[in-house]
DNA sequence: GTCTAAATCTGTATCGTTACAGCTACAGTT
DNA sequence: AACTGTAGCTGTAACGATACAGATTTAGAC
């Protein structure tokens, strides 16, 4: 299939894509010329260099990325790792558009590499990292003592995580500030005359499970409120799950007449299990959640509202691990994004703006 | 950072990743024995082979991408192209999981080769075909007649669609049977008593949308209904453009008494439409939609849903294109999902099992 | 006129793999 | 003894790109 026939040197028909050698021989340059011109090395002839250029852009060439990579090791590819366990996973598609959105225009791919949950995650960035099958990584799921990380560091490899870890800016990464949203969620509540508030808390192991507990625990402190346990449930569980523990809660003596939700799949799921236990939205409880659509707003009109822009998370990581690439310094790789509380279109009344606590 | 100091053909300490050079050197055999041992050729005995193969056990071989890619043209690749336009894209990430799930112990690799609606979609097709940086494409949103496959199959490279085109079997296909869901739906709408029915359908251009417009049809005529034209506004639009397009539709004095929506999202904006129009789901009016997540069913719970599962097209799609790569027949590469209305869990009395029209 | 330096260009080796065309050794045939 | 066949192994030359160490030309210095 490949082994041409007998052209020796000299490109004869018009035949498959132009590699340097094409060029090489239109232009009567060496290969090498041909190559430095291209990349505007600083010996080759202004003259040249727009020779060189002119013809490679006439006869469509594009370099041969196995080459490349082969000779270089550079593989201008990022890879994205998945955990496909996951069951609300929609916030993923928007994660890598906006990856794709921020590596548009540049010589990179997005590869994806899922894992199970069943399977150690660490495999997926070992064998990355071993076959050098990206010039970086980005994670999610991130866990203050993440494993992954430490490899990561460990073996200098290019990366950013979704959400922070406790080694602090010691790597790239951007987050959203879920701290800040439990504050003005149980603020919201507070203000609503709610007294007794539970949390839907991400997975423990997860660094934002101490963001968004720690923020639940200051507002609660702040409003004088008091926490209704919700501990036996987690935001990334199947939805069903989700419904039934909430089911369990409502039906305790102890209630809670607010409900601060981690994310907006759940909230669906929570507001689904108050109905069902005969309460009603806005009358005896209050809801606030996340949502990355306006399909959560939709759900019922009654719920409040923080935006989580998913889309603008992977444009940031993206451009974090870049920076990384390039070897821009670590302290201009973290960006943290801050929640602001949307006012319900059709239900809320407007609050007065700027008046916390 | 690469080119060795002076090691010539012997490699020294336990450096890098071993390659083919490392197990010959560590086997005392050539390159070439090696490389065809791994690859089980015949010309080698098979206690060569053993030996061959508990070394590059051993050492954790793993073939180098790039050269296997320079040599022999093949990328063990698999490019999934996508729109990234698309507003309710949660489903691309059951698709993305279901095709890894089917690559998962393959040595493909998955890569994403975005486009953005604004771009012309055969770029991002040429690009994959022309830099041949895939053994094989996935597409979606598939056109009856799709300029991509009239393209790819010129080029005679491996792909499958979402979605049937005119070409019929020509190609590999999966793709879910809208035709049947749509009938389904109008057959459930009609047993509730409703006799004024609208069609959200998807847009126009698309293969599907002459399956499930067609469905709707058969089924209205069926069932001596009549069809309210609800043509202004499709599936995959922004959810806050549907909800008003179907305020509009509620406010026309022939308003339908029951809708089918071709997505679940578009469902939610149908109904908060309804709602906000003073209606309610069950009694001035039935909806039926298809769902990909149990959360649409959790909307209200008076919803009729029908199960579409990506994950499955996933690995339908997965598997087709691999098999065209390997040289299947065609013939065996095609897939088709049928429907079945699913009983509303809470709210819905349970149908008679097996009572059509 | 010789020498040096700078500016420009080029050949060779190499990354890891595989196709291809041998090569070697030994057994069997005549 | 000479020949053939075959099983089993191997060297060489690519694939396309780039690093590196020259090569060539020209201008300028003395």
């Amino acid at each position: 299939m490949n082994d041409r026939t007998a052209d020796e040197n000299v490109p004869a028909g018009a035949e498959s894509r132009p590699t340097l050698k094409t060029i090489a021989f239109m232009t009567g340059l060496g290969v090498t010329t041909v190559s430095r011109a291209l990349k505007n090395a600083p010996d080759i002839s202004a003259d040249t260099k727009r020779r060189v250029q002119l013809v490679a852009k006439q006869v469509g060439y594009r370099p041969n990325r196995a080459g490349v990579r082969l000779r270089t090791g550079k593989t201008n590819v990022i890879s994205l790792l998945l955990n496909t366990d996951e069951q609300l996973m929609g916030f993923i598609s928007d994660i890598i558009y906006g990856v794709s959105r921020a590596l548009r225009g540049t010589p990179y791919h997005i590869i994806l590499t899922p894992y199970s949950g069943r399977d150690d995650p660490m495999d997926a960035v070992r064998y990355v990292v071993e076959t050098q099958s990206a010039d970086g990584i980005i994670i999610s799921r991130t866990e203050p003592q993440d494993a992954r990380v430490l490899y990561m560091l460990e073996h200098k490899f290019p990366f950013a995580t979704h959400g922070r870890t406790d080694l602090g800016n010691a790597h790239p990464w951007h987050d959203f500030d879920n701290e800040v949203f439990a504050q003005l969620a149980v603020r919201r509540l507070a203000r609503n005359g709610r007294k007794h508030l539970a949390l839907l808390a991400p997975e423990p192991k997860l660094s934002y499970y101490r963001h968004m507990t720690d923020g639940f625990a200051d507002g609660i402190a702040e409003c004088g409120l008091t926490e209704i346990p919700f501990h036996n449930c987690w935001v990334d569980e199947p939805i069903d799950r989700i419904r039934d523990a909430a089911i369990e809660l409502f039906k305790r003596p102890n209630r809670p007449d607010g409900v601060v939700c981690g994310s907006g799949a759940s909230a669906m799921a929570v507001v689904n299990a108050l109905e069902m236990c005969g309460m009603s939205l806005g009358k005896e409880i209050d809801v606030v959640t996340k949502q990355s659509t306006p399909l959560v707003q939709m759900f019922r009109p009654g719920l409040y509202v923080v935006e989580e822009d998913f889309r603008l998370a992977g444009r940031e990581l993206a451009n974090a691990v870049l920076g990384q690439i390039e070897g821009r310094p670590v302290s201009d790789l973290h960006s943290l994004s801050v929640p602001e509380l949307v006012r319900d279109p059709t239900f809320a009344p407007a609050d007065p703006p700027h008046k916390g606590g």
